[in-house]
DNA sequence: TATAGATTTAGAATCATTCTAAAAACCTTG
DNA sequence: CAAGGTTTTTAGAATGATTCTAAATCTATA
């Protein structure tokens, strides 16, 4: 219940000092419920808020977040980086046309099998991206 | 044992014409086993092999040969789109850092859920990424 | 073989993103 | 609390992959 607390706490644990800019966006972003974004729709979002924060800025602090480990990327489109809040292991619905993502818990999701990985590699990740059509309404 | 012939043929399949540029990357891609590539690269190697086809053809004929079902976009990194020239259903090794793709069979990878697909939406494709990175030789 | 339509092309344009270098903010230490 | 060194922020330029444009060229077919 004490949100600037919370912030600060937590920049403190990833080792980033605190700024007004980046305070703003972590409130923008972890104080509600998970969400996919982009940089510019972000930027967008901040100046509807009333803060005025360079694109420049917006870009170097989702990197900044995402090396701390506090977002993820996800890359669905060509020329496009979606950043995602939720960074626990889970996978994606993407609806194409629509360019909106949809968290797949990773229960949702059985995979029983592994192929062998390449000896020399380990797994650095797993990404799951189930794209979706928005069924047309001429049969 | 008519590689020209084929080509034709599988031209007329789609309905492409047989343009001299067409045909040049269809050999390049189509007569040897399965690749990954990006339009760059592509481009690249048709000037090794004496071909002078420009940039933006081999753009337009990537979509072109993509539409035809022909080839595979894999979005595996932001600002730059591979092509596979497998079009079967498959998965992929990423292995970051080095920008390589491996292609892992569909019967490599079980998957024996998956979750409920949002109403007025239809599968189009999955596409599952294991990403990897290279051991690090210092322990 | 003429012709309508498709294709190719060089170069400009676009778009998301990164870079640059200067100004502003921050955090010690004296 | 002022100085000084380090981080951050920022506007604007630069980049790099891709797409667009409009003119030149080619292709299939009548």
């Amino acid at each position: 219940m004490e949100p600037e607390n919370n912030i600060a706490k937590l920049f403190g644990e990833v080792g980033l000092r605190q700024t007004k800019q980046r305070t703003h966006l972590a409130k923008i972003l972890f104080q509600s419920g998970n969400r996919h974004f982009t940089a510019e729709q972000l930027h967008k979002e901040t100046r509807v808020r009333g803060y005025t924060i360079s694109l420049a800025t917006i870009y170097n602090t989702l990197h900044q977040f995402r090396t701390a480990g506090l977002l993820r990327q996800v890359i669905v489109e060509p020329g496009k980086v979606y950043f995602d809040t939720n960074t626990e292991p889970h996978h994606h619905f993407y609806i194409e046309g629509e360019g909106q993502l949809l968290d797949v818990k990773s229960t949702e999701i059985g995979i029983s099998a592994l192929p062998p990985i390449p000896r020399d590699c380990d797994i650095h990740e797993m990404d799951v991206i189930i794209r979706l059509r928005k069924k047309s309404r001429l049969s």
